[in-house]
This record gives C-alpha cells, sequence and structure tokens, in this order.
DNA sequence: ACGGGCAGTGGAAGCGCTTACAGCCCAGAG
DNA sequence: CTCTGGGCTGTAAGCGCTTCCACTGCCCGT
C-alpha cells in the first residue's frame, strides 16, 4: 500500500490538513469550493485516510474480537455469521481469535484485547483469570454461551426448560433407562443436565451421572460403542455431534434406532436434520446469538456499565424420529 | 482500556521511552539492571504496547483480512478456521468480513483493505473491477476457491479430475440420464460440470445444461421437485447442500435413492456423511485451503512478486450409498 | 459607518510508539 | 597515560490523523 497521506492531499487542494480532514468527516463548516478543490485531490490521488491515523486520534479502533474455542464443525460459524452481520452494520470491523488451548494462548488474547474496542468470549474459552484481568483493565465484554462474568455481559440459550421438555417428552415415550453422553462441567451442558436429573427425579427415575466423551463425532461413536451395552432406552447427548456419533454406533451394532434405542442431541445442526433416522434435539438460536452478543458490546463499547447480567434467548425442542415413534402428524417441520 | 502508556512505565523506570522500547522488544543493547527495572514497571502498571502505536511506528498492521460471501454452513467456517490457525502461527490478526452483497460493500471492503497487511477473497464475493482497484493499489491479495486475478495469488482445490472421476463413477453404476443441479457460472463450479459434460461425451452421452439453483438445502429441494418429475437417473449437485436438499425433495415424491434415482453432492460436509443415504461427494481440504491461502499472503506481505498463479488442492471421490448399491468392501470411510 | 458574530481556515498539539542519531562512560589497547 | 571503540542511554523526529484554538474577513443590525 503505498497510500498517499492527507498532507498530499492538501498540497494538491491548496488548503491545510485540518480543512482536508473537516472536508472529509464532514465535522466543521467547509465552504463549497474548498469541498469541491479538496474532492477532486482526493480523487486524484486515490486517497484513503490511513486507519491507524484515524484510529490513534480518535482513541478506538471501530473494531471488535470475538474468542472462540477450536470448535471446527457448524455451530461457531453461525453464531459468527450473525455476530459479523450486527457488527458491520454497527460500523465494526471483526477480529477472530481461535484459542486452540495453546501455550501462547493468554498473550495472543492480550494483543487481541489491543486491537478492539471490545471482545466477546465464547464459553468456556479462556480461564477466569484471565477474564478477570482483561474485565478488570476495563475492557468491554461480552460472554457467550455461558453465565455473565464479573464486569461483563452475557447471552446464552435457554437450557433448563428445553431440557425438561425434552426429557419429559422422552419419558412420554415410555423410555426409563437414561444415559447422558458428554459430561464436562461446563456452563451450558452443566445446566442442561442439572435440568433434567431434576426432571427425571421428579419422575421417580434415578439420573445417571454424565459419561465424559468429547464433543465431536468421534467422541460419540465411542462412548456410543460403551453405553449401549448396557441396552439403555435413550442416550441422550451433549450436542448433535455426538449424538451422530452415537447412532454410528448403534448403526454398527446392529441397534435399530429409534425401536431399539432413542438417541439426542442438541443444537440443531443441518446434519441433525438430514440423519436417519432425523434426530431429536433443541433448537439453539445461533446467528441470533451472536447478533445479541454484537449488540450487547456495542452498548457497553458505548458506555453503559457493565449488568453482570445474563441475557437468555428462547430455544426449540425439535422432535424428529430418533426419540420413537410418533404419529404422521407430528413428523418434520419446515 | 485504560492502559498506561511507554512514557509512564519509563518515568516509573527511570529511563526514557526509547530504553523501555527497547528493553521490551529486545532490540539494541539494554543492560541487565535496566531492564529489570523496566520489567517491574511494566508489571506493575500492567503496561501493554498500545497496537495501534506500534503498528502506526512500524507501518504495518500485523493483520491479515478475509472476505466470504453470505455463505453460512460449515464450508466457510472450516476454511476459516485453517485460516486463523495458520495466521495465528505468522503471528497475524484476522479480520473477516461478509460481504452480503449489500449496497455499502465497496467502502466495506476499502475499509477493510485499510485495516491489514494482505486479503484473502473468496471465490466471487467481489466485482472484478474491485479487485483491479485494490490489486492495483499494492494490496497483498490471494483469492480462494477461484483462479488467479491479475496481480494476485489464488488457491483452490481440483475440480475437474474429481468431476471425471465422479462421472465415470455414476456412468458404470449404468446410469445414463443426467440432471445437473446448481449452474452459477462461478469458477469452481463451471469448472466440475465443464469437466463432466466432458466425460460425459466421450461415453457418447451429451450433457444437460445445468439448472440454476441457490447453494442451499431449500434451493436443492425446490429444484429436486421440478427436475425428479424426469425421472433422471442420477441428479449431480453442484454442492452438499443441493443434494440434501434433493433427497428431500426425493422422498417427498417416493422415490427412493440410490434405487430409483442417485444423487452426488460436493464438498463433503458433516451432514453427507450421516445422511441416509449417506451421500456421495467429493472432499475438499477445506482446512488446507485456508491454511494454504494464508501461506501464500504470508508471502506476498513478505515482499514476493505476485505470479498470478493458481495452486490446486488435491479432492477426494468420496463413494458412499447415494450413486448406486455398491458391494459391501466399498461402504463406509473411517 | 461601526461593532458583533459567524462561516471558513490554518497552526499546532497531541494520540503511543519506533528508531536514527548522538552522547556518555569505561575498559582495554598502544 | 591517552586514545579508541563498544555498551548503554537519551533526544527527537517521525508515523497519519483529529481537533482545539486563534485568526481573518464579511455580512448584518443599528
Amino acid at each position: 500500500m503505498s497510500d498517499s497521506t492527507i498532507y498530499e492531499v492538501a498540497r494538491l487542494a491548496g488548503v491545510s490538513i485540518a480543512t482536508v480532514s473537516r472536508a472529509l468527516r464532514g465535522t466543521g463548516p467547509v465552504s463549497p469550493a474548498t469541498r469541491e478543490k479538496v474532492r477532486r485531490a482526493v480523487e486524484q490521488l486515490r486517497f484513503t485516510p490511513s486507519r491507524l491515523g484515524v484510529s490513534l486520534a480518535e482513541g478506538r479502533h471501530a473494531a471488535n474480537g470475538i474468542v472462540f474455542p477450536d470448535l471446527s464443525g457448524p455451530y461457531f460459524g453461525e453464531v459468527l455469521l450473525g455476530y459479523e452481520e450486527v457488527a458491520a452494520e454497527l460500523g465494526r470491523s471483526v477480529l477472530i481469535l481461535s484459542t486452540r488451548d495453546g501455550a501462547g494462548m493468554p498473550e495472543t488474547v492480550k494483543d487481541l484485547a489491543t486491537r478492539v474496542d471490545g471482545l466477546v468470549v465464547f464459553g468456556q474459552t479462556l480461564p477466569g483469570a484471565l477474564l478477570a484481568e482483561l474485565a478488570d483493565s476495563g475492557l468491554p465484554m461480552v460472554m457467550l454461551a455461558r453465565d455473565a462474568h464479573p464486569g461483563t455481559e452475557a447471552v446464552r440459550s435457554e437450557n433448563s426448560d428445553a431440557a425438561e421438555a425434552l426429557t419429559v417428552h422422552l419419558i412420554a415415550h415410555g423410555h426409563r433407562r437414561f444415559v447422558l453422553a458428554g459430561g464436562h462441567d461446563e456452563g451450558d451442558v452443566s445446566q442442561r443436565w442439572t435440568a433434567v436429573a431434576r426432571t427425571l427425579g421428579h419422575h421417580g427415575i434415578t439420573a445417571p451421572r454424565p459419561v465424559e466423551c468429547p464433543y465431536t463425532v468421534e467422541g460419540g461413536h465411542e462412548a456410543g460403542l460403551r453405553l449401549l451395552r448396557d441396552h439403555p432406552d435413550v442416550v441422550m447427548c451433549a450436542d448433535d455431534q455426538v449424538a451422530l456419533g452415537v447412532i454410528l454406533a448403534a448403526e454398527e451394532l446392529g441397534l435399530r434406532i429409534p425401536d431399539d434405542v432413542a438417541v439426542t442431541g442438541w443444537d440443531d445442526i443441518m446434519a441433525a436434520r438430514h440423519s436417519r433416522p432425523a434426530l431429536t434435539t433443541v433448537r439453539q438460536p445461533l446467528r441470533e446469538l451472536g447478533a445479541a452478543a454484537a449488540r450487547l458490546l456495542d452498548e457497553l463499547i458505548a458506555g453503559a456499565e457493565p449488568t453482570n447480567t445474563t441475557r437468555v434467548l428462547a430455544t426449540d425442542l425439535v422432535v424428529r424420529a430418533s426419540c420413537g415413534v410418533h404419529p404422521p402428524a407430528h413428523q418434520e417441520e419446515k
């Protein structure tokens, strides 16, 4: 970029840089004649103001960041899209950072923090100490898919009600022997398991302890091979990827779904709909999640005080075939 | 961010800002004693250099951008992940921009261009004139999933050979009446259709004209409802999402896959594997695509001259059930 | 005819950093 | 004992922009 500077524009237009700046940003009065001269000089020089200069002088970046773990799969992409869209509308650029929980992580995040006016942080991506340090430094922050950290805002989707509804639905199918796959005590997932356990308890069923497994198809596959040996009625999974893995495992073991065993997921990723049997799951408003985070962050940047509040977005129970046989009416949505 | 400046550190450490800078970056000699004083001052003040100041002085952003259309779905997320990972390794931040072909697009892109040292542009996201303008300005650019534009590098995945292999495979199944779904003349897809047509020609089959449809499940669904009325042997789709939509349409029409009609996709997104019948498709090395783009861009930024060359990454034909019945041995990979 | 006010403009001080350049001091060489 | 050359440090000139403040005319009211 061999871009010209405001000085060259000023010289070519025969005015001062102050006038050029005013003409360009529309702050302060500029005579039509001058404005025109500047316009022509700008055009001739193909001048675009240096973002660095502008930001330094303005004392702001007009950009915000988002930090997420190395979660491939469809989940994060959708959230990011919603986030970027709103951020763009608000005139901010978006910087992304994926912490593959690597060694240099704290530094990378801090570096990111110096490039933005505010930060959105996904789930349990960052250790609490780092979050606190960032929040203390006065960086506007929004937590995504988890409850608020002191000094921040947060937005996540509803977990407990949906988990209860899903559980009730499964019980109504006559399922009694439950197994829970995917057990990290991350905020979102643990909230769901808690609600499941409570609901099961109401119905006189003792909740099993969730079984640890990576939130991937492979993780679900391996867990499935293990769990299905006990012939449970239903395997509730932490997310759709795990559920898809369990379904693969069931196929390998010659088990029919949902006749021999039911399976449920969470998220409603694209594959959930196209899997056969189609996956009963809970739809999260991923795009809205990202959009809401962007808006909250903007408010903080604009000067709003953090309230340590968590916004909760509604989720939908999506009943498909994998949880048990339904009368035709219930079948597929959309 | 009420961050302290290098001046405060200097004052607290009792040295000049030049020394602080040298101590921090390790340029120039600094006595151990001084280094230690600076270290302590930095720690006490929780000082982090302002990225703006650094960048302005260094004359570089240490960041690069990536521009893509509003493609939701799994495709872009994976590419982005590969891109971000390599960029991070190279010490660069990543700025993303999704042009939902909106009105203010040229400005948004130009704004992005002022924030980065280089830019990766996806497929046909930007009009040629804008690409030319950016390239002319000396901005290092890499084209992704399309052939090189003058003054840039490019990386895409192999289309022709894979399309030929896929077509040959389908012919071997005995399929003769082909239909092609998804017809924009975008680089990647048109290359595939060309190879398909050529291959069909070799076998004495007249290639049909590709049918336009949005590259979404919904688009595939609608196209499928139309196309399947003619009872083709096989519907080749521009990507997996379209193929999944066609499969849904086939189900609605009571057609069995692959017995009544075969369907193929492209990309090998997650849902392709879990769909039943599982989708025969072509796997693109999405992550590698992003990674390669990041590396190419880095070379350009480091000063390499653009060669207008297109790197082509190998793709894999992934044969599953949707293209026709196979002996058990062929079944599912991995 | 005269003063006040305001549109229009330029000067200059930052914003936070890097880095040439110059100066200082001291050890070792002659 | 003087001279020289490093090692170490400070001064200051930018990097490209915004914006406060001061200044010049000119129009208008009286």
